[in-house]
DNA sequence: AAAATGAAGTGATGTAGATCACTTCCGGTA
DNA sequence: TACCGGAAGTGATCTACATCACTTCATTTT
């Protein structure tokens, strides 16, 4: 449970009445509840291949990246998250299996946790946040599908303005060679475009 | 409405059920009765670019293609669907908005449809409804994510192999050409591979 | 039954992007 | 202030895969 920090986790209240509908303060003290707060450093793991993952996390502050190591030890990133952003898992964190990936913090960060358990508690409890996850899980999955068209008909040059414009803050903070392993291009190709 | 095809139909109850729990025969007949059955010949469409999407589909008999048409004219194929599968125009249905792909048959087909509003309104009516869509979501979330990684990670020979592994049943009834189409590979390079 | 159409295989050639090797340019730290 | 390791740029070369052109075979159409 969180202790009272009202001004730093306003953002989560604002979030979920954007993806459903306005609630006061009252209402948003028992879904906070659910959530803890962590804070790690940067280079510091949320998540390393093999653990049991507990948790889904929302990035109060900071950077983080989630990437799959293959056989010949290469990084492939799955995926970015930055300030109000969703991250963990999800394959291991629904399923309640173990971990494929990792997810590293790549500034220090601050982050809230909710476990599987509280969530369901939450979708069970409040019709809104069933709402809520339903619909971050239906966006989710037609950002997905955008990401597969953009692997299958776009060449490396014009993966990387799409990313440039659909995430142009994430280019101020990430390392290109990042950028690179996200869009399935090596880091000399990228660092050619243009 | 449905007429009573019950044989037919029973597959649907059994797909409901694997997601969530049993039912009665009386608990699935209203179920039931917010779905059409419709029938299309081999190349007939479900839904064409710029149509207005109102249905989602699920396949009785048959087999389908959903892709997207690029600048110069080439196909790529987002997903297939056959016996128990599920496939519409994701986008364009959730948003109510205009289709940007085609989705068309390629044997003849008999699909249930509903609508979005029938597909709320159950998931309203029907506690076991809502559970029923969110795991089908959650689910083609995670295989998305799968595919991604695997356009990222593997060359065309690796794709091509993890096609057969997922899905042998479909290499008996798709043309070769398409299936390089859905993995992104054109079908010379395909038909060379081994 | 003949003709047209489309699926699939295959050779020759072209090219986007990978890989390797080296250099430069920082930002942290000792 | 010098040192070190990581980020990034760039040339040379290699290669997986695309593209084009042609052939064969099977299925559909007339």
């Amino acid at each position: 449970m969180v202790s009272n920090q009202a001004q730093l986790l306003l953002p989560l209240k604002k979030h979920i009445e954007e993806a459903t509908f306005p609630m006061t303060n009252e209402e948003f003290e028992p879904i906070l509840g659910h959530f803890d707060v962590i804070r790690r450093k940067k280079h510091q793991f949320v998540v390393q291949e093999h653990d049991q993952v507990r948790n889904e996390f929302w990035v109060l502050k900071g950077c983080l990246k989630a990437y799959f190591v293959d056989g010949s030890g290469k990084e492939h990133i799955i995926q970015f998250a930055q300030e109000e952003w969703w991250i963990t898992d999800y394959e291991a964190f629904l399923k309640q299996s173990q971990a494929s990936i990792f997810i590293e913090c790549i500034e220090d960060c601050e982050l809230l946790t909710i476990s599987l358990e509280n969530r369901e508690k939450l979708c069970q409890e409040q019709h809104r946040m069933a709402l809520f996850w339903a619909n971050k899980t239906k966006f989710g999955f037609l950002a997905l599908q955008k990401r597969i068209l953009s692997l299958l008909k776009n060449n490396a040059k014009e993966r990387y303005e799409e990313f440039l414009r659909l995430y142009p803050s994430l280019l101020q903070r990430v390392p290109k060679k990042m950028i690179a392993s996200f869009l399935g291009v090596s880091r000399e190709t990228l660092s050619r475009l243009e």
